[in-house]
DNA sequence: GGATAACCACGACGGCCGTCGTGGTTCGGC
DNA sequence: GCCGAACCACGACGGCCGTCGTGGTTATCC
């Protein structure tokens, strides 16, 4: 398929630029081509069709909007706790607010996605596994709550992402402090009724 | 600028259709005509340009999206509990996703209001009233919490309606419940540090 | 009842799109 | 040093796009 893998996370990366620039509307193979500084057509044939290309940069926004294995590693030295946990999704959100082009670029993905039942599959396994992952590290760390408080707060920074992305509320608090409501009363709720 | 309203909602919302199924990529002056029935070109007379048609779709939308008058009424006639409360996002929830085209399109105008300030302007302003309305009616019923709460509220149901109407980790919890529990969790423990 | 203006259907134009084909070029095996 | 295959740059084609202009039609007022 792709000979030259640089060059392909290249064509990949200036595509994720785009989608978060201007919208699937603007996302052509021409305009990849002038992004990321090569010749007409090359992203033709690195990706033969559109739906070639969308998947081409859904298999690229995964791979580069993994945690840092830096950071990952410097949390796994610390006990596990609900500080730790916030401080994981903080990074999660510092990380995704520096490079919003990414996560724009995912929002437009998944609303793609809802339209290409290709796209969708392979979006939704990505989205699942994290979400596994995510309640398997919670419940193993021996954490209060489950996989509905993880889900509970998956769609809560979802939705803080978008406010911070897109239209926003303009509500002013300090996300940081959001989030460590967010696990405070969330996650730390499951002992509360109902 | 517009001599029928009649016609010109029957266009924006055959607009907000196209915005739904086929994405920003697929809303053409043409394309709104087609789904409208209409001759080609009426489209274009009635918003002559794209982002006129883009700023007649936000326009419309918000007519659409505000809450049924008779649900407003009946949850008004009942005492301020945070039972009410609960009972008015789950309408919310309810609507939006019987009506998935909509909420859809309302997605597809945030993202592309990201991009555009005149329409990022227009979004904004509603979205903010919205807000506004809703931290005043809190206070003025007398329940817990304030602006804070509220704003976690919103960032919540947000991601689930975005979960819910493109693609989804199916964590497979009845919304209605998921709301109950975000409104018991985030609104009451309002009391609860920090 | 006619004039005036607004509205509307329709066509035309330049531009950009996805896709495919076609030679030029590079690289590895022998 | 040659040969074959894979890769790549580039052009061409049919199609759809936004926009603007132009007559035909309808409605309103004197």
């Amino acid at each position: 398929m792709a000979r030259n893998p640089e060059r392909r996370n290249l064509l990949a990366d200036a595509g994720l630029r785009i989608l978060a620039a201007a919208g699937a509307r603007g996302l052509t193979h021409r305009a990849v081509d002038a992004e990321a500084g090569v010749p007409t057509g090359t992203a033709s044939n690195y990706f033969p069709s559109r739906s070639a290309l969308l998947a081409g940069l859904a298999e690229r926004i995964f791979d580069r909007i993994a945690p840092d294995p830096a950071v990952v590693a410097d949390l796994g030295r610390r006990e596990p706790s609900l500080a730790l946990f916030t401080d994981y999704l903080r990074d999660i959100v510092a990380r995704t607010t520096r490079e919003p082009d990414l996560t724009r670029a995912l929002f437009e993905l998944r609303l793609e996605a809802a339209r290409h039942p290709e796209l969708r599959a392979a979006l939704g396994d990505v989205l699942r596994r994290g979400y596994a992952d995510d309640v398997a590290f919670h419940v193993a760390a021996g954490l209060p709550g489950g996989a509905y408080e993880i889900a509970l707060l998956h769609y809560a920074v979802d939705g803080l992402l978008l406010d911070l992305l897109t239209t926003s509320i303009d509500a002013g608090f300090d996300p940081d402090q959001v989030v460590s409501t967010l696990v405070s009363r969330l996650v730390r709720g499951a002992d509360l009724a109902p």
